[in-house]
DNA sequence: GATGAATGAGCCTTCATTCAT
DNA sequence: AATGAATGAAGGCTCATTCAT
């Protein structure tokens, strides 16, 4: 019998060794060679558990969007259902938190996001976390607004997520996620003062 | 001896050639030998001209950001200096102009941005780039409100543009640019509404 | 501790799956993965019973070797002991026979015979099976002829028959087992004729 | 400008130095690596000349089968037009020539035929050169037989030159080439003899 | 100015094998 | 007996670049 359980050790380990290749190097730059030697283990291994490199990137990808998914539901967990503003800086606030902040995490990101164009595996993923995020708007708006209305407001929210974050992953500061936080905030809340 | 003149047929066409291939094959994948290909010339001939491959990738992106330059200041040319909304929206307007919905233009700049992370060069070219747009917006935003308002507003607007531009990037149809339009509008209508 | 029987039921196994492998995909592509998934068995295994791959391959060898010998023997018991044509047509016959016209072992031959100018354990076994043939056929020809003509008609025939396998081998229709025989046939009855 | 008339030193250049590695190490271990460092020249250089190692197999290939057919028409051309059996002689006499039988040469074919069941490239020139051999022939044969009659002698021929040849190709002696040579001869005149 | 010859580094992948379990 | 984990070597190929012409 082989060792068991490896599989639960390997994958998670070769997936953070992507990431931070990606970090220091750029995903032009990451090539297996290079993620082995991060992971310290044979290259070769990667064709074992993901079959091949871009198994290992797609899966890499969907990590980070599970994380996202997953941050999302917790911080939604611990805020009252009415309480829509709440629940939509809740999403907002883990868009922007430290662990979306990870410079390994940003980096991946983005050359996910350049990838997306040209991988139909990448490509769909893309679509389903876009999706989601619009989804999870959309809903809390809906209580009060009309569907129209709601979509167009989740739109610019899930824009200004987008915007603000590209920007930060492009500025050598980083991004101030309390300002970014707060710019949201401030557009929903005057939005919904006005139109009331 | 060297003809004259030929610089100023090569380059824009290597330029044009390696935009094309970026679209056909995404940059990972546009090397110098496609990019020769498609320009019917000699992939060597990119040394002479434009001092290895980097030199041609920054200078396809410097071409780039000229003509978005270019066409914002065509732009203004035409709206009258005290017109702050129209200004904004000549600005926003031109970001989202058919050229630079060119999928060949969408997918160097995004290749750009994420390759800017980890190249000095294209850094700088995009930081320079990002810092124009702020001031722009920031400039016709300071008419009618104070200066911290006017720098948060248009850190909003840039992010509106490029968030929307990221995600029309991303999806196959495209940018709505109507649309585009309209929810910058609305979103600078908003804080112009409370002001007064 | 080792399950007794396990030997005879694996080794056939794992024969046979390396045929239909290299049926598929060619000697060249035929891996150990490959034979172990034909055959639902770890690769791993390969080395336990036949000490490394090319102890499998020369196995396989050995097995199509002693079937094409088996098979000449048995139509042999069915032929007057004197009845030289006969005889001479049994083992004309046997080397046309539908086994040895198995697909895959059709591609095994081929590629034994260009591994074997490499592989010396495949040579001896190449150069022993060419002589039993050889000896076979003079044996039935001596008793009507001199030694040394015997010797010449006998390498004739061989080297029709491998000549006529080879070229059907090569033909996407497969040999004409029947044409074969008679070009054979034809060809020795022109021998005896001129003897009488 | 570039050095010209490169291709026509380097393509028969690496073309031989392929048989040369096919010769020591066999087709399944001839390398891009190894052919290079017989050509002493670097690998890259082949995907310049032959677009890939196959192309290099191919235009090997190529080469041989183009030999032997330079071959037999020249040895056609000093026999006179009714000389049938002069004809069919220099026919058979070709293909056993020294050229036919240096062991790089010798290696190759037999390489090229294993590989020919799973390449259809290969597959293709071998279907050319069977028929072709089978054409000249019958060409010949029918000169003083019926079409019918024809056929089947020239596929016997076919089928003891290719008999012959290969169990030479397999014996460490090598072809006796005279031999050969007289059990085709034999074996035709015996024929026309008993025929008439 | 422009070409193609030529190179060496690097890429991902496949492979047969060994080993702990 | 049997498995899958793990490795290191080798494979073909792509690439950006240099150079002679």
């Amino acid at each position: 019998m082989p060792k068991i359980g490896m599989p639960e050790i390997r994958r998670p380990q070769l997936i953070r060794a992507t990431m931070e290749v990606i970090k220091q190097v750029g995903f032009l730059n990451a090539s297996v060679a290079k993620i082995g030697q991060q992971a310290s283990i044979s290259p070769s291994i990667i064709n074992h558990y993901f079959d091949g490199k871009s198994g290992l990137v797609e899966a890499t990808m969907r990590s980070i969007l599970k994380d996202l998914a997953t941050g999302i539901n917790m911080r939604l967990a611990n805020v009252p259902k009415d309480d829509m503003v709440g629940r939509i800086e809740a999403i907002v606030g883990e868009n922007f938190s430290t662990h979306q902040q990870d410079e390994a995490v940003v980096k991946t990101w983005l050359a996910f996001w350049a990838q997306a164009m040209h991988d139909p595996a990448l490509n769909r993923l893309q679509r389903v976390n876009e999706k989601r995020l619009l989804s999870y708007l959309r809903f809390e708006l809906k209580r009060c607004m009309p569907h129209q209305q709601a979509q167009m407001v989740a739109t610019s929210i899930a824009a200004l997520i987008d915007g603000i974050w590209l920007r930060g992953a492009l500025n050598p500061q980083g991004i101030d996620s309390s300002l970014a936080r707060q710019v949201i905030t401030d557009y929903l809340s005057l939005y919904l003062k006005t139109e009331s």
